[in-house]
DNA sequence: AATAAAACAGACAGGTCTGTATAAATGTCA
DNA sequence: TGACATTTATACAGACCTGTCTGTTTTATT
């Protein structure tokens, strides 16, 4: 039964993804989701392991969840790589994670956050992004294309670059843009 | 004679982008620069202004450098536009701002910290992007390109992907797999 | 050299932070 | 019901934070 566990890694992430990881402190965690304070460092052993295991929450649910919105938008492996900037946009402007609205990515904003390239959540997130990358990659090779890890590199980039362009500048609509970037680049590979 | 007041700004600089905002507190600036507590709040109101003045000073440098940085490489208006990756590789690899290193965008990192939108360093952040797409907008309407605003939005954001790539998976060569995206995408816009 | 402005050192207040200690309350399961 | 583990409430330590106050020293100007 680790229902209290949960709990509490449930709302230390929606606390740290809306206000900041230094920003958040523990107290505003433990009375937000009612849970004593001797309970969360009989989990954890510092607040560290607990940024760490919000981390690790916000790489599965988030992962899933883009999956899920590219597999059941088409079928065709080639228009799936087009769903992913649709899933995006659905993202940037509210409607994915409800409970935590758009703040930009979790991962992007660890790394702001931790700087140093060796504290574990810069490298959590450097982990976050390659799996992205790599399911990328399946995908590029489903649709036949020539270079499929090039091709997966640079669909990333473009999803970081909508990203940071959404939230920096309240543009949800970069999404689109990178849509029709990658339609372009990949046109150009396919003829190739 | 404002050199007190610079210095200290440009200390702030130095820590707020290496160690972020929040992580860094006042008295680590006082002690790194040699000005006293008074000084500093003689000047600025609370650390928030002094947050604001190092990011005012950061967009003035940055964009500085990297207009002059692509000014100097070629004379040529369309060669100018893959000049921009070039600048930032340089900087990828802590060769442009040596005191500083590279710590991914100055102003993806306030974001990040400052999630809120209506925070003053927030739209400060987008207010420098703003002012680095419109740069952009001329060099491509220099390249006589058809839609220099759509084109620059599209640098723009190519530039933002390969500044989060760089930074959180400390890959460099974003830079450069940006530029080459660039060109198809120059290409394909020309061939219109 | 005299006067005014600026920067200095250092203590301090009041608050917040993480993490620990102690003891009461709650829930679980035999 | 009784034994046991978990969670709770609360107080606390020690460190750090921002911002203020006081008084001294340095610097600039005339």
């Amino acid at each position: 039964m680790t229902t209290r566990r949960d709990h509490l890694v449930e709302t230390a992430l929606k606390l740290f993804y809306m206000n900041g990881f230094n920003a958040t402190g523990i107290d505003r965690i433990l009375a937000e989701s009612g849970v004593a304070k001797m309970t969360l460092y009989k989990h954890f052993r510092s607040k560290d392991e607990l940024i760490l295991a919000a981390l690790e929450l916000r790489d599965q649910r988030f992962r899933t969840w883009l999956e899920a919105e590219i597999e059941q938008a088409t079928d065709d492996p080639e228009a799936r790589l087009l769903a992913l900037f649709d899933a995006l946009e659905t993202w940037f402007r509210g409607e994915a994670f409800k409970e935590l609205g758009f703040s930009g990515c979790a991962f992007i904003n660890a790394a702001s956050e931790f700087a140093d390239q060796s504290h574990p959540a810069h490298q959590l997130s450097a982990e976050h992004k390659q799996r992205v990358v790599d399911y990328l990659e399946r995908l590029c090779r489903d649709a036949g294309l020539s270079d499929p890890v090039g091709m997966a590199e640079q669909l990333a980039l473009l999803k970081e670059g909508a990203i940071a362009t959404a939230h920096v500048r309240n543009h949800p609509d970069a999404a689109r843009r990178a849509r029709q970037m990658a339609q372009t680049l990949i046109a150009a590979a396919r003829s190739t």
